[in-house]
DNA sequence: CGGCCTCTTGAACCTAATCAAGACCTGTGG
DNA sequence: CCACAGGTCTTGATTAGGTTCAAGAGGCCG
């Protein structure tokens, strides 16, 4: 167990930002004491089951969530009902689009996720007198946009195999938001959810991860958990 | 041939800036014409011919580039040598990561272009002292970020077939900034370069084009040249 | 226990990659 | 002017990686 951090005027934060990871690595780290106790009155905390759907594609955006706990589907479908996974969302990133009136991507809980929701006005006001806010925003899509082309090289240029041991490398370096690479965690996704992200078939994903075992590079525990031995013999498997 | 548009001031401008389509829908719109004025001073036109590398990966970024003309490769390469086409760039955007120390992405340019270069410092003291400016490049930002998360649909889920089609209704759409969509164009990338915007090899490329011409959707002179006589059935076959 | 779901494994098939040859364009030099 | 070299692009034949189809195993909950 880790204390809670403490920093000037800790004792004046609103309780649930005490603690919050968003105040550290987040957006909310941008606000002063007492914009952060101001827009803490107009948040709420609101929880979400593994499979809910969060915000559809094309859907009017209401509202803003930063991710506390858990992790965030996004993803795109074809009119055929194809579907492809755009990016996974993990604490302390904020999930809907700045100043967009509708969503561009649906957005899903994948596991169970704990979200602190501002309203949309309440967000935009704020970043309007505080263009610091905004400058972190900035900061977050730009990393998103590199994720994003990233895992481009990923879908268009790895083979199978490397496409199961990347993203279970995604995984291990991203659930955990306060330590980096983790060895042993829980998968967020369903196989066919690592399928739509990985541009694969159920099947080939089970294969690719059942040979993964068998070459004793991961363990695995009620198709859920996973174990990595020796993280460095995953990575140099990512392509 | 179009008359200069009229807008207030527009003779106090810069006569480069005058004609200049980043002055519309690019980030120089964010700018007073004085601002405009003592940005001109620091900026050089500068022109590339197809082929030459603007920008390496993990390269030092020394200054940004406003695209005038011309299309510009975003590319990333694994080490066995394998590339992805990442994204490409039209006119107005702009070329360079905002306050990064260094590329994350190698930038070439795909067709002969011409660039408006700024100075690393001169655009990061403008963006300092007008939140207006970084709120335009946030918004470019995010729609690199929308057609990243577009392709990754393309790269995932689509047939060979397919992702000719996107690839030909994406320059379709954007090789000519002032109009949208447009009839005739030449192809700003070769086959090797589409393949590996695709995730196809060149000879699929290449049977893919063939299947489209003479499936009657679109007709080819000299390799580059193509004419659509119904965009409508082109994008019937993206998917 | 039985139904339902997710996941795994096997066999057949198919799409796109690979290997290979030749066509077409361009520029150079005799 | 033609011959030839060096690109890029196209087309054909073969191969292989991943999909599809199919069956069964394992876990969860009534």
């Amino acid at each position: 167990m880790q204390p809670v951090r403490n920093d000037i005027h800790n004792s004046d934060l609103p309780i649930l930002c005490q603690s919050c990871e968003s105040r550290h690595q987040g957006i909310c780290g941008a606000l002063s004491p007492e914009q952060l106790t101001q827009l803490a009155r107009q948040t709420r905390r609101v929880h979400h089951a593994a499979g809910e759907e969060l915000l559809g594609d094309a859907m009017p955006i209401t509202g803003y969530g930063n991710v506390l706990r858990g992790v965030i589907k996004l993803s795109k479908v074809l009119e055929d009902g194809r579907q492809q996974v755009v990016g996974l969302q993990f604490a302390p990133d904020l999930l809907g689009r700045l100043f967009a009136k509708e969503s561009r991507v649906a957005a899903e809980a994948a596991s169970d996720v704990d979200l602190c929701m501002v309203p949309k006005a309440a967000m935009e006001n704020l970043v309007r007198e505080n263009p610091a806010l905004e400058h972190r925003i900035m900061l977050q899509t730009l990393r998103e946009l590199d994720e994003a082309r990233d895992w481009m090289v990923t879908l268009g240029r790895k083979t199978a195999a490397e496409k199961v041991a990347s993203f279970l490398y995604l995984i291990a370096s991203h659930i955990d938001p306060a330590q980096g690479e983790v060895t042993t965690f829980d998968l967020p996704l369903s196989r066919a959810d690592i399928g739509d992200f990985l541009g694969l078939t159920i099947e080939t994903v089970s294969r690719q991860v059942s040979k993964l075992k068998a070459d004793g590079v991961i363990e695995i525990e009620n198709y859920r958990h996973v174990s990595v031995p020796d993280i460095a013999r995953l990575r140099v498997r990512c392509g």
